[in-house]
DNA sequence: TATTGTTATACTCTATAACTATA
DNA sequence: TATAGTTATAGAGTATAACAATA
């Protein structure tokens, strides 16, 4: 078991969340946020239904998620005017400062977490990942 | 945000282990159960404290993961003559064959991740993932 | 008194279902 | 009637704290 692809990407995945989520918590952010603001960051302002769709979490969530970065001024939220029924969430200038801070975190982190390989190791690594995280639909 | 190791370690750890989780099913067990069978099948028979320190889980969640593991005879529990407290935990003969079929699932996990990747890229990826792994405390 | 295992309880995260408003 | 967002509720997973047996 401790050989596969699929035993280390699910311990390591689990390690690197519960260490991102510590160094977040001074900033009141949990990992999901940064999925929100990340998404947001990278492409056209976004309907919760599709951020929903993004992401692969349930809209109730998006809701939770949404209030609390719209309570802190990271973005905004407004009505579609072509169909009202719509919240249309856009990123805020603060809000894009805040996830700069947090891909600092997520640099700084990668710095600890790879120090110790070479630099052929680690681009061979982010090749990798990058190519997975692209054939699965995750962001890139 | 995307381009960083934390951030893919993150979401393809919860993908892996989402997609795991499915394949287990049949067996009627969660990772949490195949970590367990994994560390008893490394190394000496070991006591459920001992368990929940390696495995960085609280001690009442070791309970009830040997509680069903015990329920399917995977693993037996036989108390500790030297130390009556102590419940040593060891796999038996049906315990490593069950192991042996996870492990089976999580190849075929993994044929189905990296099947994209070149045989130097799978490479790359494992060692790079095992150094990572290894240089973290989580099982070689 | 300290430690092992167990049980009882509570907390976090997230989904499902019910509800409101718009369409 | 169908959809976007919201709220209410419920479930999974896990930790913390209290407890029993043994040291």
């Amino acid at each position: 078991m401790p050989a596969t692809v699929t035993f280390r990407l699910g311990t390591l995945g689990a390690l690197v969340t519960e260490r991102f989520t510590a160094k977040l918590a001074d900033l009141d952010l949990k990992p999901k946020h940064v999925g929100v603001l990340t998404v947001l960051a990278g492409g056209p302002p976004t309907s919760q239904q599709e951020l929903a769709g993004l992401m692969g979490v349930a809209p109730s969530l998006i809701v939770s998620l949404a209030d609390h970065l719209e309570s802190i001024g990271a973005i905004a939220r407004t009505r579609d005017p072509g169909d009202r029924r719509r919240m249309v969430l856009t990123l805020t200038p603060p809000g894009r400062k805040l996830l700069a801070k947090c891909a600092g975190l997520a640099r700084d982190l990668d710095a600890e977490l790879t120090g110790s390989l070479s630099a052929d190791q680690r681009d061979q690594l982010a090749g990798a990942l990058g190519h997975l995280a692209a054939e699965n639909g995750l962001p890139t």
